[in-house]
DNA sequence: CTAAATATTTTAATTAATAAAAAATATTTT
DNA sequence: AAAATATTTTTTATTAATTAAAATATTTAG
């Protein structure tokens, strides 16, 4: 029988490392998780979250009494952690050595990321420069789970005429990109926040070394920045 | 219900592709398979075997019929190759790129080879300049399951003096890196057979740029060279 | 050519991981 | 306190892989 001694490393089905992923997600949202929030998020159905809570549960993974919402454990955060080091060290690398376009790396990084090798994902960190972000602006833990706290906030939150760069998009269908194409706004845009207009929430936004544009309400509160 | 159209994309599990990459392999050396093979190859029962033949039979991947030896069909072979090339040239992205020494590639490849995007492996193989070899001397098949045909042949069995290139080591334990290291000899190296020695089988060689050195010929039988 | 040895398949059962419908129970809201 | 909602338990199912033991086919040796 395997105990956990400290120095022994766990080894997580895809499954559970999805879960945990996923728990770590909404639990930086919003501290504490409710099963049905992660079950809306991973598609699946209450009762199979509850299945899965108890596993994990059992692991010391999270801390978890029935039918309270329950968090992370410190190893559960570090779990975590490691895997959404994998994804994005992976993302980086499909972008900026294989030429991928950042918006279609996710799926790909899904896979990359349940790759168990730590001496990998080392070397991997190593031979990309030790980046600190993805390719979609979020930040990337280092070896020790440390992770840089990035406010991303909307460029409809944004105050007016302070620098901001463009770090993430919230939603990242088909037609959203055709927008950023039209306006030329791309993750590290430089861009400032000129006029806000209260009739449709629309706002007029200046991209460095671009036009003045104006975009939708809408469309503002789906492109993050870090000031 | 998915039927087998010819445009249509199948997909394998890691333990079918496992599988279809192994009957390749025997195959490569007979001709033909038997399940007793197979099934000490991947250190597994003959019962098991006799349950995957039968799925892959069912999914057209080889010629079967119960109690004879197998073969792959064109389809199978195509995809052995394509498990193959990802093995390949992920071994030589962890060794070109990544640092690792070509002894401990193997089992990471394992896991990176059932990663399923076809997109990736083909940016992949650009990224690494289209190389022919892996890190252990094996040619790598190109998109279309195009491979080197090489003689790899014992350096026990090389004619008298006539030029060849170290292409892989059968016997990849740490006692016989630990000889090559000793003799200079590495996957690359430039060798020539100038003796044989009848009484105890060891072989004298002249490696290119470097001393003449009588090497035994339990070694010669594990160094295999591209004539 | 036949008996014995060997190889393969079938059968039946097992394990493990995941999922989820339905029923039961707990919590929260009104 | 009742109603609504959320969660868990129970039960059932699926899928994939594995294998011991028995049955059957093939090969080998005498």
């Amino acid at each position: 029988m395997h105990l956990n001694y400290y120095f022994y490393k766990m080894n997580f089905s895809h499954s559970e490392e999805n879960y945990i992923k996923n728990i770590y997600h909404l639990q930086d949202e919003s501290g504490e998780v409710a099963a049905s929030s992660l079950a809306a998020l991973m598609q699946t159905k209450a009762a199979s979250v509850t299945e899965m809570l108890k596993k994990l549960h059992g692991k010391k993974i999270i801390n978890y009494q029935p039918y309270k919402s329950f968090s992370l454990t410190e190893s559960g955060l570090k779990t975590a952690l490691e895997v959404i080091r994998k994804h994005r060290l992976w993302e980086y690398f499909l972008v900026n050595k294989l030429g991928f376009n950042w918006d279609a790396v996710h799926e790909i990084a899904e896979e990359l990321e349940h790759v168990s090798s730590t001496e990998l994902i080392s070397r991997l960190d190593s031979f990309l420069g030790n980046p600190m972000f993805d390719p979609h602006g979020d930040p990337i833990p280092d070896s020790k789970g440390k992770i840089k706290m990035v406010k991303h906030v909307a460029l409809s939150e944004l105050p007016l005429k302070i620098p901001a760069k463009v770090s993430s998009i919230k939603d990242q269908s088909a037609s959203m990109l055709q927008m950023l194409k039209h306006y030329n706004i791309h993750i590290g845009s430089n861009i400032k926040v000129m006029r806000k207009f209260e009739f449709d929430s629309s706002i007029e936004i200046k991209i460095e070394k671009g036009p003045v544009s104006i975009i939708s309400g809408q469309l503002s509160k789906n492109i993050y920045c870090i000031v």
